[in-house]
DNA sequence: GCCATCATGTAATTAGTTACATGATTAG
DNA sequence: CTAATCATGTAACTAATTACATGATGGC
């Protein structure tokens, strides 16, 4: 269960409100987790049952802030070095990707239009972080994970092109 | 739900038991999903319930080789070009190298390391398809994948690599 | 005042994991 | 003859999705 220490290293960098999280997944965590509000908010719960998470603050909107507390942090270290890598993906955009050659050149070259389109907003995404964080004052943990979605797009960018042109060759325009 | 399109994919390539689909998801699709046995026979049963598979030959220890139907490509075809697709991920290993900078730099050490072989077993495995299948007369589907795979790959090691630098830089040897 | 967004929750269902269970075949 | 691997299944549990539900705040 990845979901916990997702949380907890999410609260480690910077204090949230459940929302937040829910935001973050979403952006910072989008090409690693996916996790919506109503599994953040009993999870959250339950690390703070289990000691490893505490409320810091309230908001408007009856808002609470969460931090990860000792215990959670040593939990986390603990999952990071001594956990056991659990080297399973879920990831169904990869799976269409696969099996993209069972269509017709024709399909197959929209299909891949398409998958082009979402590296560009995938891009569009990690760029305007990239810009946000460098604009901040010192360096931010985050910068070299967005390099390497900037660089892990080039690579599939340039594959998917390639299979565009090779649906091409054997389809016509 | 991508488990019934993955199953039906890798039919549509080649019929196969169940038995070999699970090893499938653990070879060809390793970077794409993941699905145990338990997952996949209650399946294929359902599957064969819909008329998207059927058994097509039974082999030594009551094993059925399972081949997927027209309509069962059909299916497949259609989750293709118009299924709205899901770009949600989960990684569990991507949330680790995500969260590697909350680490002491002699932890991210030995962590960064264990990425590093654990890319290498992933690199052999995937040389070993590419060599097997280059020795197949004619080409084979799966091969630009393979090529994906290797090329993702090195773009994540030399990031590794540079982690690793920039961890030894503040922590000493 | 009202609409968008912030903000939090729970219930019902479906998907996925882990554990239990059994038997056939083959290689040594 | 026996251990490894092939081969299939189900049951109990946990994780995740989808749908339902409600209310606060800020900007216009």
């Amino acid at each position: 269960m990845s979901l916990r220490h997702a949380v907890l290293g999410l609260l480690a960098t910077q204090p949230a409100t459940g929302y937040e999280l829910a935001a973050k997944f979403d952006r910072s965590l989008a090409n690693a987790w996916h996790a919506s509000h109503s599994q953040i908010y009993p999870e959250l719960a339950k690390l703070q049952d289990a000691g490893m998470v505490e409320v810091v603050g309230e908001g408007a909107r009856r808002s609470r802030t969460y931090a990860v507390t000792d215990a959670g942090r040593e939990e986390l270290r603990r999952w990071l070095v001594e956990g056991d890598a659990n080297r399973h993906q879920r990831n169904e955009t990869a799976v269409r990707w696969f099996l993209l050659f069972l269509l017709e050149p024709a399909d197959r070259r929209r299909a891949l239009e398409r998958e082009l389109a979402a590296l560009d907003a995938n891009e569009a995404m990690l760029r305007e972080t990239a810009e946000r964080i460098d604009s901040l004052p010192g360096s931010h943990p985050f910068r070299p994970n967005v390099d390497l979605g900037l660089r892990v797009g080039d690579v599939m960018r340039t594959w998917l092109r390639e299979q565009l042109d090779a649906a091409g060759d054997d389809g016509g325009t």
